[in-house]
RNA sequence: GUGAUCGUAGCUCAGUCGGUUAGAGCGUCAGAUUGUGGAUCUGAAGGUCGCGGGUUCGAGCCCCGUCUUUCACCCCA
C-alpha cells in the first residue's frame, strides 16, 4: 500500500498550527463581534446555479463541481458524450460545487431568509472555501476567509467602518498594513471619457497589472484587447496620476468632469475620507486606481490590504456591491463587506515571527502515575482538578518516572502532581513546578488553590 | 489552463563518470540513573531513493509517463 495523502493545495494543521490559527480566528472575531456583527453559517456546497456567472469567465473555472450522486450519466444526451463536450455535458452530471467565496452565498442566504432579518444585517461568516486554482506561495485549493458584511445600507459609513475594522484587526496582531481604495464608479467614469464606457473590465484588467509590467506593457494590452489609440492616449494622464490622495482626486474631478457616474464616484471617495478621518485611522490609506479586483459585482469602493515588508498577494479585500442580492430576485439592497484571508495572514505573521509565544495552550497538570491504590488516588485527585477548571491529564500507565516526565516536558506542561506510595501515607502530594524544576509538598486542596491563584 | 521546477530515514540534507551492502546531523527509542524532564555519554532502530514503465550486464543518478512541491503567467485571499 502506498503512502496516504492529500488532494493538491489542501492541507493538514498539527495542534502547534492550529493554536496559531484559532489565535488569528479569535482575533478576527472578537473585532467583528466588537464592531456589533452576528455570525452565520452556510453550507459547504451550492446549487451551481448559484455560484456560476458570478465570477467571471476565470471564476466558472475555479469553481470545483460535484458530480451528481449515483448514476450521473442517466440524464446526459450521446450527442454530447460523443463530442467529449464538457460544457453542455456539465449540466447534466453535476449541479452542485464547492463554495468559491463567502459573499455570493450570503447574498443568497440574504433572499431566503429576508423576512427573518432586520436591515442593515450586519453578518460574518467564517468558513474554508475552495478555488481549483494551481497552487503557490499563498495560494491553497482550500482556504478560510474571514467576511464582514452588512446589507441593507447605502451608508458610506459602512465603507469606512470596514476600514476601520481591518485596521483594528491588523494592529491587534501586529502586522504593519497599506490599505488600498479604489471605486468602481471612477473606473467606469474614466471608461466612459475615454470613449470605451463598455470596456471597464479590460481597462480595469490591464491597469491593475501598472505596477507590475509597467505602462508600455499595459498599453500593449489595452491596443490587443481592441481598444483604440485614441482611447489609450486619453488614458495615459490617468495612469500617470499621482502625488496625495486629495491631490490626485483634485486633477481626476477634472478629467472625469462630464461623466456623472466618475464625479459620484469622487464624492463618494471623498466622503469615506472624511469617515476615516473621525474614526482616527492610522494605517497608510492609498488612493489606488489600478485596483481594479476581477470579482464583477462590486459597484462602489473597492478596497484591499496588503503586509508592508513581505511579498504576499493582498490578504484582505472586499467592496461595496449594490445588487448582488438582485441576481437572487430581491433587488435594491445594497451591501458592502471585506473579508480576510486567514491562511495568508498565517503565512505573514509566520514569515515576520509575529506569532506570540503564548498561542499554545495545552494541559497545566499531569498527575503522575504509580499503578495500583496510588493510580486510583491519582484519578480522583485528576477529577478533583478538573471540576476546578483545571486543564489536567494522569500518565495512562505507571511507567518509570524518567518515561513520564518526558513526555510532560515535551507537551511542555508547566506542573507534574505525584502521588506515590508515600504521598498516600501522608497526604501530602508533591508538586514539581516543570519550569523552575522547584518541588513541594501541599494537600490536595492547597495544591487547587494554588493552582486557581497562579494562573499560569 | 500555459511554461518551468522539486521529490533520498520522522526532519534538514550529502550521495563523484551509471558500478559492491545508499550516508551524516538533528529527532526517536533503550541504557548509564529501580521515585524526577531539559545537559552529557554509550548503543539501537529507522529506506520500495514519490509512483509506474523503459534503456543497460548494472539505475538514487539516464529516458518517458504520472502524482506531489515550489515558481512565473492567468487570476486571486
Amino acid at each position: 500500500m502506498s503512502a496516504p495523502s492529500i488532494p493538491k493545495g489542501t492541507r493538514d494543521f498539527t495542534p502547534v498550527e492550529m493554536a496559531r490559527r484559532n489565535y488569528i480566528f479569535d482575533t478576527i472575531r472578537s473585532v467583528f463581534m466588537l464592531y456589533g456583527y452576528q455570525p452565520i453559517e452556510t453550507p459547504a456546497m451550492e446549487n451551481l446555479s448559484t455560484l456560476m456567472g458570478k465570477y467571471g469567465e476565470e471564476g466558472d473555472k475555479l469553481l470545483f463541481k460535484v458530480l451528481n450522486s449515483g448514476d450521473f450519466l442517466a440524464g446526459t444526451d450521446e450527442k454530447s458524450l460523443l463530442a467529449r463536450d464538457s460544457n453542455k455535458l456539465l449540466k447534466h452530471v453535476s449541479e452542485k460545487g464547492l463554495r468559491y467565496d463567502l459573499t455570493v452565498p450570503f447574498a443568497r442566504f440574504v433572499v431566503q431568509h429576508r423576512n427573518d432579518i432586520v436591515f442593515p444585517f450586519k453578518r460574518y461568516q467564517i468558513q474554508p472555501v475552495w478555488r481549483a486554482d494551481r497552487p503557490q506561495k499563498g495560494r491553497y485549493r482550500e482556504f478560510y476567509q474571514c467576511d464582514v458584511d452588512v446589507v441593507g445600507s447605502n451608508s458610506l459609513i459602512y465603507e469606512a467602518e470596514m476600514a476601520r475594522i481591518a485596521e483594528d484587526i491588523f494592529q491587534r496582531l501586529g502586522i504593519s498594513v497599506i490599505i488600498k481604495l479604489n471605486n468602481r464608479k471612477i473606473l467606469a467614469g474614466i471608461a466612459e471619457v475615454i470613449g470605451e464606457a463598455g470596456r471597464i473590465t479590460d481597462i480595469t484588467v490591464a491597469i491593475d497589472k501598472l505596477e507590475k509590467i509597467g505602462l508600455a506593457a499595459v498599453n500593449d494590452e489595452l491596443r490587443q484587447k481592441g481598444l483604440s489609440d485614441e482611447a489609450v492616449t486619453n488614458l495615459q494622464p490617468i495612469l500617470k496620476l499621482q502625488g496625495s490622495n486629495q491631490q490626485k482626486l483634485e486633477k481626476l474631478t477634472a478629467i472625469l468632469e462630464h461623466s456623472e457616474t466618475g464625479l459620484k464616484g469622487i464624492e463618494e471617495m471623498k466622503t469615506v475620507f472624511s469617515y476615516l478621518d473621525a474614526l482616527k485611522l492610522t494605517a497608510e490609506v492609498q488612493l489606488d486606481l489600478t485596483l481594479a479586483r476581477g470579482l464583477n459585482y462590486y459597484t462602489g469602493a473597492i478596497i484591499e490590504i496588503k503586509a508592508r515588508d513581505i511579498q504576499m498577494g493582498s490578504i484582505s479585500g472586499g467592496g461595496r456591491y449594490d445588487d448582488l442580492t438582485g441576481i437572487f430576485g430581491m433587488p435594491g439592497v445594497s451591501g458592502v463587506g471585506i473579508s480576510f484571508g486567514a491562511d495568508r495572514i498565517y503565512d505573514v505573521m509566520h514569515e515576520l515571527s509575529l506569532f506570540p509565544e503564548s498561542t499554545t495552550q495545552t494541559t497545566r497538570v499531569m498527575v503522575a502515575n504509580f499503578g495500583g491504590e496510588a493510580e486510583l488516588a491519582g484519578l480522583s485527585f485528576l477529577y478533583r482538578l478538573q471540576k476546578a477548571q483545571i486543564s489536567s491529564e494522569m500518565y495512562p500507565e505507571p511507567a518509570k518516572m524518567k518515561k513520564q516526565f518526558t513526555y510532560a516536558d515535551q507537551k511542555k506542561i508547566p506542573f507534574i502532581v505525584i502521588i506515590g506510595s508515600e504521598e498516600l501515607s501522608t497526604g501530602q502530594y508533591q508538586v514539581k513546578n516543570m519550569v523552575t524544576g522547584e518541588q513541594q509538598k501541599y494537600s490536595p486542596a492547597e495544591i487547587v488553590a494554588k493552582l486557581l491563584g497562579l494562573n499560569i
